[in-house]
DNA sequence: TGCAAACCGTACCTATGCGGTCCTGTTTCA
DNA sequence: TGAAACAGGACCGCATAGGTACGGTTTGCA
């Protein structure tokens, strides 16, 4: 079906809510939980994801939390997708794996999924998460990518 | 990881070989399955769903099998994972769905999916079964993926 | 007319991986 | 010193993909 985690779908909400509220100051695990109805495990799951990426900052002790490193207009959706469910690829044959199609030697379509990969990414990479999480209250950007 | 089924690739490949053996006559499924490698119920399965989808026709009877019904420059990726995979969307929320979503009061990006979708979609449907193919017979395409 | 080959449809089983939870540290502030 | 929050594992259950098997029908050929 095409699908990615659902884990990626949690990443924009909590990342949408962290620059909603981003007024300098930090928003907790527990407290992101509450605001976009989440469990509190699996929304300090992605966070942690989330910070090993790069994607926030964390602020550990008793008055920490999360902050976003850049403004969601700047964070590109694959940076998300990348850091969730790893590297862009359709299939497993595309990363330089052997052995692990049975049918290697008579295979007429191996490494022939490197352009719709790479379309892929190029669709993916002109989107950031500002796009997804729509505008701030107030911006409407119409359509940015529903055209054409 | 953004993958799509075994299945689909299994397709371009039984697709590709249909295409060689193109003679005006048939294959069928244990012959397929021979010159694929794949298992013969595996081969089977594939063909069943690409036959209702209309991408190959079938023949019954002892002399029957599987045949084209578009060269495969004529055959989008898409019809082929549409076919296999379903409908072409990243995620479940897309897809007119309520009540499946638990945090659909406060989620932010309910629907916001959709430009990622359409932008996945127009990525893939430059793409033919014959691009993925690659060379027509008598291009040897020797380890294309041995690199690296 | 009977047999064999091949497709058709469905149901079933297994394994992988996702989604979710819990627990034990470590850090920081009041 | 205690409480709050992040860090980083391990762990478990369930859904789904992947693969298999079986009974039935169609068709060509001896």
């Amino acid at each position: 079906m095409l699908r990615l985690s659902k884990f990626t779908d949690y990443a924009v909400v909590v990342l949408t809510r962290l620059e909603e509220a981003e007024e300098g100051g930090v928003l907790t695990a527990p407290g992101l939980a509450a605001a976009t109805g989440l469990g509190e495990p699996t929304v300090s799951k992605v966070l942690k994801i989330l910070s090993h990426a790069g994607l926030v900052e964390s602020r550990r002790g008793a008055a920490g939390g999360y902050r976003l490193t850049r403004p969601l207009s700047q964070m590109p959706l694959t940076e998300v997708i990348a850091a969730i469910d790893g590297p862009i690829a359709l299939t497993a044959c595309v990363d330089n794996s052997f052995g692990v199609c049975d049918a290697e030697a008579t295979c007429p379509v191996r490494g022939r999924w490197d352009p719709v990969n790479d379309a892929i990414r190029r669709a993916l990479s002109g989107i950031s998460i500002a796009d997804l999480a729509g505008a701030p209250p107030g911006l409407p950007h119409a359509a940015p990518v529903a055209a054409e």
